[in-house]
DNA sequence: CTTAAACATTTTAAGCTTGAAATATATTTC
DNA sequence: GAAATATATTTCAAGCTTAAAATGTTTAAG
């Protein structure tokens, strides 16, 4: 008997997939509530929170291809909510000199004053929705987490 | 200085954050490599699979609001997705006597074949990708997630 | 210098998702 | 039994997502 029938009689592969859809399911509980949230208390989406999120973390800004590479998403993606994020008001494209075929995408003052107000009622949010969650449990959680990643890396 | 102030100074606050963004980022990880071989390998979609699924383990099928209710998701959502599943050959609408609000969606005989082989190459996609699992470390991991679902059920 | 290759982004078509409005049917109330 | 209410579903508009095609710009090769 190989190794992959052993896994299969042993019922270790059932278990790991009840374990993926705990993880999901978790996810997508807390992820619907900061999205319905976000929606509610701040008129916006968590594709806007994220894209802001990179952008405020990065002081000189980011061209369309680096803000798609750090929150894994197309670019064809980032076209959209960049472009109604600049209809809020939000971010700006800045011309890059030397360089016609990219832009560099800044927060405005008004984006960088609202992301800070979202991050904090995001992490106040959070600190609420995972209260059951010890700063021990924390760390076996993200252990475990990190032993799934860690071998499903691009 | 009262518990949310001390929780945020102690740093459980940023430690819980920490938690949830690996949470998140591990589940789109895994559903993304989910999405693109459903894709890739079996010409479907999540979504359509989450449907079937919800119809294979009721053995009389269930009517759209239960489809919806089972899998969380809004009515008019599923709507579009069974009318694609209904184009493929995979489930049927069936009449309901008495009411002719509702019909009750049911698996073909196709679509169960169908259903089966994807199940069978989704649970061995999960075994890889969380090969590093042991099942010590799924009870430890399922209980965690646990006590985060416990208070934020609907 | 001109052509080919590489790079950065946008556009497009298809599908998923939501909340709200619309439609249709059933049930309850008076 | 007519009107009001409840239930079941679909339609709609807006946004997110992708892969693939299209557009424009820069760099490299010859």
């Amino acid at each position: 008997m190989n190794k992959l029938d052993k896994n299969v009689v042993s019922g270790v592969s059932k278990s790991r997939l009840r374990t993926w859809l705990k993880i999901l399911k978790t996810s997508n509980l807390i992820e619907k509530q900061i999205k319905e949230k976000l929606r509610d208390e701040h008129n916006t989406t968590l594709p806007r929170f994220d894209v802001m999120s990179a952008l405020y973390r990065s002081s000189s800004g980011l061209k369309m291809n680096e803000i798609s590479g750090v929150l894994k998403v197309s670019n064809g993606n980032i076209t959209g909510i960049i472009d109604r994020l600049v209809k809020e008001g939000h971010v700006l494209r800045v011309a890059i000199e030397g360089d016609r075929r990219s832009n560099l995408v800044k927060l405005t003052n008004k984006g960088i004053r609202q992301f800070e107000e979202y991050a904090g009622a995001h992490e106040a949010w959070i600190n609420v929705m995972l209260k059951n969650v010890s700063e021990q449990d924390s760390h076996v959680l993200i252990d475990l987490l990190d032993s799934i990643s860690e071998i499903n890396r691009s």
